[in-house]
DNA sequence: TCAGTGCTG
């Protein structure tokens, strides 16, 4: 095809897009407004088109229009489909970066990235100086970040003096989402315009089943159903594929063996009402499914086959399967949820939000009208499924998030512009754990080793311990635990059982050749022996390791090796030097970063945590010091796993000695103490005023009483109340002596 | 006594 030829498909096709007919007024109100919120479903086109209006308007005149997208595939194919569209090569004038790959130039004027990579910018050049107009897309998505950039936006903004400071030309900012919630973004950037653009999508019939109820909630009974309504479908409906959502890889092989031990026995004669369809397919899909086996998906299926997609959450967002006609959804998924109690992010199965499984439906509307099966009960719908997901800020640990905001001189995170407010402890405990680590001093200002930690991509203890690891000159240790604990999990565990033994036996192995008795240095051999294999695709499968997880972690490593070369060239870091074997060595490294993580022996195999909340916690059959019964008495842990027991996974033993210094910075604060510090001071009345006013904005008819309960409830549940009680009497005292 | 939804710098 000549490149004029394609350039005028393009431009067809784009002008088909129900954007098309708005160009003109949409560009209008950019440059008419500060903030203007744009909304329209999948398929309006207004990711691709947008910028590039934008550009022929002449608004790259002063500086670039950059795009950010949760996901990494999207901001990469956007922006290969726009500079097919504009005719230029990939790279130039429209590029796109995102981690480990920046597509950009000198002359990049539309650039469509991550927003992560957009946060990072921000912390390089707080008035993105740069940029004409940004544009945040996929806002209803709520990722973490992008809702941190809204606030930072905003913020911007509210102080004319900073906003135009460093900055020859105004910026625009363009939010754009899908139609929920409009009012409220709008409402939250001061009443600004809301641009609306029709959809392209195609009805969908959802109903609602008979087998899910609210109280099946705690059981897993809905794979069978799953199954169940699959097969009618398969059975009953015309030709057309069926997309099933579950939440985790087990249950999906469970399901796909049931689908096929029935869709077996299926007698194509009689039973199919439509004789196109003759056989299913049966595919399953999951994130840490090999490449080119989540490839298969996207085939078309043989003439008269019917196509069955048996899919986490994955074929929700990421990925689009075309031909998708019938969806069948479970109503759960497995979510990240931040526990209080343990003060760890935990994985749990949950119902998804009503907004979700609309989300859902639709994947079934792309190309024709389409039908979904609910296999949960109106009644569960009105009962247990919450309208809209909450977002990912009120949902996980904000640690990262705090030292970053406190890095861009938000020093009041409370009071940060939020589009929704976490929750207040969930702050203080960031606040806390910042403290704990020294990234912020007493007075919640940053400090030298808190504007280290904020430069690289990892958790903070994890970076505290790579940089103890440096300065003691065993980065080369470091380094690699470090990307190998930030990647996905690398061990495959297969769900037939005869392969299950196989592979648990291989990395029994793995374990012992690395000297046993701790599970960071196996990750840290797995690493070594796999990149120093010849063959390291063929060593992984050997040893049934994720080739694709190991993959990324070696980018991971040669990423932080990089930014610790450059913060060592920029910095004077400290050295200190140490006489002991290697395996300590490693070991008071970790401790650094995990003294927040210790436990002690407490009653035969069960342990004890350290960090003031004493958590009883089991040690995790697949750890190397499961069973062990020599000298264990300390351990440190990476996480934490909730199933039957609470189970600490990852974990070495320690001496009491190595963290006997730094335990007590555990107790040195609690949160209220915190909370004094953030804010100017909390009294009891001020917190339930204040909960109360959180609790109004969700739902207006929670009275006072309930607050108070709930804060009662929630105190005894968190032990908070002993520290508030604590904190309480220190106060009493420091008034008394004062008196006196 | 037994397990890893999905993103991201």
């Amino acid at each position: 095809m000549s490149k004029s030829s394609r350039w005028d498909s393009t431009e067809n096709e784009s002008k088909h897009l129900p954007i098309y007919r708005h160009k003109a007024k949409l560009v209008q109100a950019v440059e008419g407004s500060t903030f203007l919120v744009v909304t329209g479903e999948t398929g309006s086109g207004k990711t691709t088109q947008l910028p590039q209006y934008l550009h022929q308007a002449g608004m790259c005149r002063n500086g670039k229009i950059g795009i950010t997208q949760p996901r990494r595939v999207a901001a990469i194919t956007v922006a290969q489909r726009v500079a097919q569209e504009m005719q230029c090569t990939l790279g130039r004038e429209v590029g796109y970066q995102v981690r480990f790959d920046d597509c950009t130039s000198q002359d990049t004027v539309v650039k469509y990235m991550t927003d992560g990579c957009l946060l990072r910018e921000i912390l390089a050049d707080p008035v993105l100086s740069q940029y004409s107009v940004v544009i945040l897309d996929e806002v209803h998505e709520r990722s973490l970040n992008t809702d941190i950039l809204l606030g930072l936006l905003k913020k911007m903004f509210s102080d004319p003096a900073k906003s135009t400071k460093g900055r020859s030309f105004p910026l625009k900012v363009v939010v754009m989402s899908a139609t929920l919630e409009t009012d409220k973004l709008s409402a939250f950037l001061g009443g600004c315009p809301v641009f609306a653009i029709p959809g392209r999508t195609f009805p969908v019939t959802c109903t609602f089943g008979t087998a899910v109820g609210p109280k099946d909630v705690e059981s897993t009974g809905y794979v069978k159903e799953v199954v169940r309504m699959a097969l009618d479908v398969h059975t009953s409906e015309l030709a057309g594929d069926i997309l099933v959502f579950l939440t985790g890889q087990s249950e999906i092989e469970r399901a796909c063996d049931l689908l096929f031990e029935k869709a077996e026995s299926i007698d194509y004669r009689y039973d199919v009402q439509d004789q196109t369809v003759e056989g299913l397919l049966i595919l399953p899909l999951y994130g840490s499914m090999p490449t080119d086996q989540q490839r298969q998906i996207f085939q078309p299926p043989p003439s008269r086959i019917r196509k069955c997609v048996v899919a986490t959450n994955i074929a929700a967002t990421s990925l689009t399967i075309n031909g998708i006609k019938y969806i069948i959804d479970s109503g759960f998924v497995k979510q990240l949820n931040h526990n209080s109690r343990v003060g760890m992010d935990i994985l749990e199965v949950v119902p998804i939000s009503k907004s979700e499984a609309e989300q859902r439906a639709g994947r079934a509307g792309r190309t024709s009208a389409g039908k979904c099966f609910r296999i949960y009960t109106k009644e569960f719908w009105e009962k247990s499924m919450p309208e809209y997901t909450v977002p990912e800020i009120q949902r996980t640990s904000l640690t990262a998030v705090v030292l970053t905001l406190k890095c861009l001189g938000v020093h009041d995170v409370i009071r940060f512009p939020y589009l929704d407010c976490p929750e207040e402890r969930f702050l203080l405990e960031a606040l806390k754990q910042l403290y704990q680590f020294d990234a912020i001093d007493r007075r919640g200002k940053v400090t030298q080793l808190g504007e280290l930690m904020v430069e690289f991509p990892l958790q903070p203890g994890l970076t505290r311990a790579v940089l103890k690891g440096s300065s003691l000159g065993c980065q080369d240790l470091l380094l690699p635990l470090a990307a190998m604990l930030s990647v996905e999990n690398i061990f495959i565990r297969p769900g037939n059982p005869e392969k299950q033994k196989e592979a648990d036996k291989k990395h029994r192995a793995l374990a012992t050749k690395s000297g046993g008795m701790n599970d960071f240095a196996t990750l840290l051999s797995v690493f070594q022996l796999c990149k120093s294999s010849d063959r390291p695709s063929a060593w992984c499968k050997d040893n049934w390791i994720h080739w694709r997880a190991l993959k990324s972690a070696f980018s991971v490593e040669t990423q932080l090796r990089e930014i610790l070369l450059r913060l060592q060239q920029k910095r004077d870091f400290p050295v200190e030097t140490f006489d002991g074997n290697k395996s300590e060595l490693f070991r008071r490294c970790l401790c650094t970063g995990y003294f927040t993580n210790v436990a002690r022996r407490s009653v035969g195999k069960v342990f004890c945590t350290m960090d003031g909340n004493g958590s009883m916690v089991n040690i995790h059959p697949s750890s190397s010091l499961f069973d062990q019964e020599a000298d264990l008495n300390w351990v440190i842990f990476h996480d934490v796993l909730v199933t039957s027991r609470v189970y600490i996974r990852t974990v070495c033993p320690i001496r009491y000695e190595w963290v006997k210094d730094l335990l007590p910075k555990l107790h040195e604060v609690d949160v209220y103490e915190l909370s004094s510090v953030a804010r100017q001071e909390v009294t009891d009345e001020e917190m339930i005023k204040w909960e109360t006013r959180e609790a109004a904005k969700r739902q207006p008819e929670v009275s006072t009483e309930d607050i108070v309960k709930k804060l009662e409830k929630r105190n005894n549940e968190t032990s908070v109340s002993d520290a508030r009680a604590r904190y309480l009497q220190r106060k009493q005292q420091r008034q008394q002596s004062k008196a006196l």
